[in-house]
DNA sequence: TTAAAAATTTAGTCATACCTAAATTTTTTT
DNA sequence: AAAAAAATTTAGGTATGACTAAATTTTTAA
């Protein structure tokens, strides 16, 4: 069984290890933790003693195949909380993070898999990240992001790169969101910005938005 | 902000003192959360520093109005998320108190208030506790345990004293449950046993049983 | 290919929340 | 009113999970 703790380093190394490739290093999991270097020397022999990572001193770590299954039983919960927050609970998209970051740590398989059955087997969360199913597998689509989608082919936006509140809200303003057709209707060569049809209205983004929005052309 | 683990001492303070008379003592409370009277008295001085009880060495402790508060906003949690787990999840009412023991931590007032909204405002909990509104307050009926329920005298189970597992499984067996209707038919002089009608069957119960189920007349 | 910079680990602390064993205080019994 | 028993506290210790500062290793740059 596991600590709150080394739960949270689990989950940071298995979405470290996917958004790059090769071991994970001591660096970046102190930045995804907000924790010191030091820090995480500490748990990632910790964790290496229990055999859920491979670590390599000034090699950094992977993740062992029990702690990948640990990592997506976390990242499970946390996704079927944020579900439920936003479907049932009136919280924004931008709201559910912190509160999921809590209840991600709860212990009852049968709340798990209640809720999920609650909530009708959802298989992504508000995100559009996909949730892990009782056997642990997630459908992936393949998405891509909105700055790859040729000019005047649509899209539905399935997702976001970046999580953070201002980010969401600033989507919401924008009237944006997961579902949203999408469509590049010209790419401006100066400063790369995008005219874009998103739904019924047409609105220029950056470049730094555009590569945050996944679409499924 | 307090920790899960002074949450539980204040919740388990706030129970004892409910049910006895006078300044709660390191032992009641070393028994209630499972540690070492030692480890309470530590536990004691902290709460002391932060002001959330009144300590006097060799004297026990007794909670102060923000003690009480905090407790009470632990147990409006607990009570919120035991409801939850009952009427959406399919718990059983001997399950979720293991469950609502993590839950009650998760610090979110958002979260509280919408679960009591999407719950409809229950004002008691599956076990018939009554639940803190908002503003802390909560409604207590006048009670009695069934061994002081007059013979002939129809009552509502209300509630129960003995929240362990096996006493709830033993209720489910007999059929008994928050809302049925009992009577005594007969107080067996000998044994102290009683024959009482619960719903459309008779049964007979011994005074122990008796003694841990409140009906309100 | 050495020197500088960056990354990582080690050594030594600290706070929390437990524990055991011993000392102290309070309560009960004789 | 002592003596014995029970309750409580103190002293000293452990594990977790964080920290800073210093040492070491790896990587990058001159
Ligand atoms: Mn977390
Ligand atoms: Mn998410
Ligand atoms: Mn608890
Ligand atoms: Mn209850």
């Amino acid at each position: 069984m596991q600590t709150l703790s080394t739960e949270d380093y689990l989950k940071a190394i298995y979405h470290v290890s996917q958004s790059s490739s090769g071991a994970v290093a001591t660096t970046s999991i102190a930045k995804q933790i907000g924790a010191k270097p030091s820090s995480v020397t500490d748990m990632f022999k910790k964790l290496s003693d229990q055999n859920l990572v491979k670590y390599q001193k000034y090699q950094g770590v992977s993740l062992t195949n029990e702690g990948v299954k640990t990592a997506l039983r976390i990242i499970r919960k946390h996704r079927l909380w944020e579900s439920f927050l936003v479907s049932h609970l009136n919280f924004n998209w931008d709201e559910v993070h912190q509160v999921a970051e809590q209840l991600e740590h709860i212990q009852s398989e049968k709340l798990t898999n209640e809720l999920e059955r609650f909530l009708d087997y959802p298989t992504h969360d508000p995100h559009g990240d996909p949730i892990p199913n009782r056997a642990l597998f997630m459908k992936t689509y393949n998405k891509i992001l909105l700055t790859e989608l040729p000019v005047n082919k649509e899209g539905v936006c399935v997702g976001v790169r970046d999580n953070s509140s201002g980010f969401l809200r600033y989507l919401d303003r924008r009237q944006i969101g997961i579902g949203t057709l999408l469509q590049v209707l010209h790419r401006e060569d100066f400063d790369e910005s995008l005219h874009i049809q998103a739904g019924k209205s047409t609105l220029m983004i950056t470049k730094k938005t555009a590569e945050n929005i996944y679409v499924k052309p």
